[in-house]
RNA sequence: CGGGAUGUAGCGCAGCCUGGUAGCGCACUUGCUUCGGGAGUAAGGGGCCGGAGGUUCAAAUCCUCUCAUCCCGACCA
């Protein structure tokens, strides 16, 4: 393509409303313009690079079995109903409604819709498995749309769905598919983790998510290097207690009685630790949360925070989250900095760590007052003991014996679940098994960000002169840069190159405009070209063109016209992901 | 949805406090010079100061209301 032809309006300034790296170099490369809020056009740049992504997807979902489909955008409420989702799915669906006022959405994924396709025309087990995808822009109305299409509302979006006689064969799917996704990022060119993650709002049993490691990250996650342990840290295990030196002690001497004791405006736990002369570990702590059912307290060590995530899951709930000042206004006989576990009318569930303590500080549940040397199992009344404290960096590994957690920073560009029957049943998914039996088929689904995908690649890889493209998401791999197009020499010469790579099917770009060269160069490094051949007068007479590599800003001397058939060559030694 | 901020030319910003004919840099147009890392020079074009209402002889500037965008927190690919 010749640069003059092509709509890449470049920019010099970044935009005043993009703070992230990625958002900025999609602006200023010519790749995005904001619309309205978390909504984005694909400029023809963007779009190549989009495309890179969406093609290597496809390969490697079509190369596992799957089918690609084109799913409608606007979805009837009716099956949304179906699923119960109409109305769990909360103001992040986006609601209209036709002419004839009848209610739809704009589909923010796509079970339902695609689950209603395999229920009408799969009916027997010769029928499954069955694994169909979808590359398509989905709607989710974000609370707070960020970082640019990293968190759009709008976003461009892959999805598989997987339906199965049973669990088993499901699984097989899921390991394909994990596998098809490290496939997919390698060749992408990132360094990524898969890690454990939560189901959220999708729902299903089983989950892992892809994470780019990037400090912009929106996710914490948490591994281990001894074992290779990694998990979203949301979700992450920690290690069963041990008894510490100091807690064996207080074990082996006789534990002190519950006492109250003034605690007058001592209220966090550096406060209190602080008054009583204690370490934070040696107070518990009283968590207020709330749940469908009401009320709920976590316990957990003074020096630890509590997991919400985690507590939910170790309820079975189907939401929690903490009180909030509306619920403390409501129940005026909590007094916030004071609340204890004893005397509470509601369940209380408490960390294990909890559980191997000793002589311990609790609140009092009245103002200004706590009670000192607590025991658990005589004083305290405990629904269940279970882990759901937060992890955090150095940590011990709750898979191997002496790994210890490291916390990074990841942006989530894919992530896959097993649903089980939670769709199938809702919406009356059934096959006819061997027996004749009907079941209710058991799915999987799999997403993958393709807009993140492309965003987090650039927070990956740039430097202060801009993008700097894997090879296999450029949008070109080449670009020829005349010192001065309007010299007819220079123009032979740069027509040739690109005329003879385009026939080798090395995708080119060739700057004609006729700027000044550092404008040109400038540009070619903003939009992250891998390969630099700059054709200038003064080294032409010596029968030599000048390539420089993007990532490494090394430039090196070439014979002109043997470097045409050395490009493919520098290309491969030059470029990461390695390619084979 | 709570907290904070910003809307002035295509982009980045100043002007507002203390009302009095709307400015700067980049980009754009034309001429001359320049031409290997975002050139110099001269002349130009382009703005209902987000919108509505109010105060005032007079509003970008003060007041009220609205809309939009961004940032920080609770949700998610």
């Amino acid at each position: 393509m010749y640069f003059s032809k092509l709509f890449i309006p470049t920019l010099k300034e970044s935009p005043a409303d993009a703070d992230v790296i990625s958002h900025k170099l999609m602006v200023r490369a010519g790749m995005i313009r904001q619309l309205a809020s978390g909504i984005y056009s694909i400029l023809p740049l963007g779009l190549r690079v989009l495309r890179k992504a969406e093609q290597i997807i496809r390969e490697e979902m079509n190369q596992i079995g799957g089918q690609e489909v084109f799913l409608p955008s606007i979805q009837p409420a009716e099956l949304w109903m179906e699923s119960k989702r109409w109305d769990f799915y909360g103001k992040e669906l986006l609601r209209i409604k036709d002419r004839h006022g009848r209610e739809f959405c704009y589909g923010p994924t796509h079970e339902e819709v695609i689950t209603d396709i395999v229920r009408k025309e799969v009916k027997s087990y010769r029928q499954l498995p069955i694994l169909l995808y979808q590359i398509q822009t989905k709607f989710r109305d974000e609370v707070r749309p960020r970082f640019g299409v990293m968190r759009g509302r709008e976003f461009m979006m892959k999805d598989a769905y997987s339906f199965h006689v049973d669990e088993k064969d499901t699984q097989h799917t899921y390991h394909q598919m994990a596998k098809a996704y490290t496939n997919i990022f390698e060749r992408c060119g990132l360094k990524f983790k898969q890690v454990q993650a939560d189901s959220g709002t999708i729902g299903g049993s089983f989950s892992h998510e892809f994470m780019v490691l990037a400090e912009s990250g929106e996710d914490e996650i948490g591994f281990c290097k001894t074992c290779g342990y990694a998990s979203n840290l949301e979700l992450a295990e920690s290690k069963p207690p041990l008894p510490t030196s100091a807690d064996a002690a207080a074990s082996a001497t006789v534990p002190q009685d519950m006492k109250e004791v003034a605690t007058p405006g001592k209220k966090s736990v550096a406060e209190v630790a602080g008054f009583l002369k204690l370490t934070a570990r040696q107070i518990v702590k009283t968590i207020l949360l709330e749940n469908e059912n009401g009320l709920v307290a976590g316990l957990v060590r003074g020096d630890h925070e509590i997991n919400p995530i985690k507590m939910k899951n170790l309820l079975g709930c189907e939401w929690l989250h903490p009180a909030n000042e509306e619920t403390f206004s409501k129940h005026r006989e909590l007094h916030r900095g004071y609340i204890g576990p004893i005397g509470l009318d509601f369940p209380i569930y408490a960390d294990r760590e909890v559980s191997v303590l000793h002589d311990f500080v609790i609140g009092a549940n009245k103002p200004s007052a706590h009670f000192t040397g607590v025991q658990v199992q005589r004083d305290l009344k405990i629904e269940k003991f279970g882990d759901i404290k937060a992890v955090r960096a150095k940590d011990p590994c709750p898979r191997c014996e002496d790994g210890e957690y490291e916390v990074k920073r990841g942006i989530e560009v894919g992530h896959i679940f097993i649903l089980g029957n939670k769709y199938s049943s809702a919406m009356n998914a059934v096959f006819l098994d061997q027996h004749g039996e009907e079941n209710a088929m058991i799915m999987g689904c799999y997403g993958i960000g393709v807009g993140r995908t492309v965003a987090a690649a650039i927070e990956q890889s740039n430097d202060e002169r801009g993008i700097i493209w894997p090879r296999n998401l450029a949008p070109f791999q080449v670009i020829v840069i005349p010192v001065n197009y309007s010299n007819g020499d220079l123009q032979n010469v740069c027509d040739t190159i690109y005329r003879r790579l385009h026939e080798a099917g090395i995708e080119t770009l060739l700057d004609d405009r006729p700027n000044r060269l550092g404008v040109k160069l400038n540009d070619a490094d903003l939009i992250g070209i891998p390969l630099q051949i700059i054709v200038g007068e003064k080294n032409l007479s010596a029968g030599k063109v000048e390539i420089k590599i993007r990532a490494t800003h090394e430039s090196s001397l070439h014979p002109y016209p043997q470097v045409i058939e050395d490009i493919p060559n520098i290309l491969r030694n030059n470029s990461f992901p390695a390619t084979p």
